[in-house]
DNA sequence: TTCAGTGCAAAAACTTTGCAGGAGG
DNA sequence: CCTCCTGCAAAGTTTTTGCACTGAA
């Protein structure tokens, strides 16, 4: 089954399950989403959606992003910068990121020690994990790693 | 050497090393985040700081807490929620949070797995780490948990 | 003396909210 | 038909910036 389409049921079965209602502002706005590349921010989305003709408007934007989130079709990121970043997550492998805080540049990389002390650490302390997030900061070691912000 | 006399000269070191003036200001600043407790937010400290009759200015805070990130007094934390936090970092074991998205109780625990996590993604993945953040999201199970809005 | 640092306020950046009209169930 | 959702704009939050003055070196 295509991403698309698989995302799409995914999210309609939610919005009903969930009591939400079906509306095409919210497929326009998982649509856009899914063709962002990499990290996006909520306002990103909003401009880069406004610029394609749309007649969406951003509190639709931020509203339909949560429940993406809430359904597992996106994730949200923090990257240090106090913007909440999404991604797609859909048939993607759990992966964390090497931020360059020098370039901006953000790499992904998975370790599945990582899922292991989360459940180590929870069960030890007592707490039920639904999530986690793990951001290494330094300087890649490109040549070519300069101003480039993203 | 007492906590707030070594910050202190640390500070002063390292204002001078990268030739920044030293101000009455930003020693104001500097005790003023060692006396919050636990993890605080820019602003909090500024109003906190005004409401101890402190003349100080926003800009200044904001400024200052950025001094003390760079030279390692101050740790900025990032728990989701579009908020640069700071917590004393000095003389303190690096930890990592478990953070109740119910209640907004945040944990604190060591693993030393983790830094050693660290190095070995960067080495294979070319990284200079200067740092990294690791936070656990989920729900307590204490059975106060409600909603306690630090 | 000189210029980085300061206070203040205004702007910027991102997000949330209030409201009236419109459409999904 | 009853709400929930939408678009719009305004307000809210957190952080940054511009400017003229001050004080550290």
């Amino acid at each position: 089954m295509p991403l698309i389409k698989e995302a799409h049921k995914k999210f309609k079965d939610y919005l009903k399950t969930a009591k939400h209602r079906i509306t095409p502002e919210r497929f326009e706005v998982l649509e856009a989403a899914l063709n962002q590349d990499g990290h996006f921010g909520a306002d990103d989305l909003y401009v880069s959606m406004k610029s394609n003709k749309s007649n969406i408007s951003r509190a639709t934007v931020y509203n339909t992003l949560e429940l993406l989130e809430q359904c597992g079709i996106v994730a949200r990121r923090n990257f240090g910068d106090n913007i909440s970043r999404f991604e797609a997550s859909i048939n993607r492998k759990n992966h964390d990121h090497l931020i360059c805080t020098n370039c901006g540049e953000i790499k992904e990389f998975t370790s599945p020690r990582i899922q292991k002390i989360v459940d180590e650490i929870s069960l030890e302390l007592g707490f039920d994990p639904t999530g986690y997030s793990f951001n290494i900061f330094g300087r890649c070691t490109d040549k070519n790693c300069k101003h480039k912000h993203e």
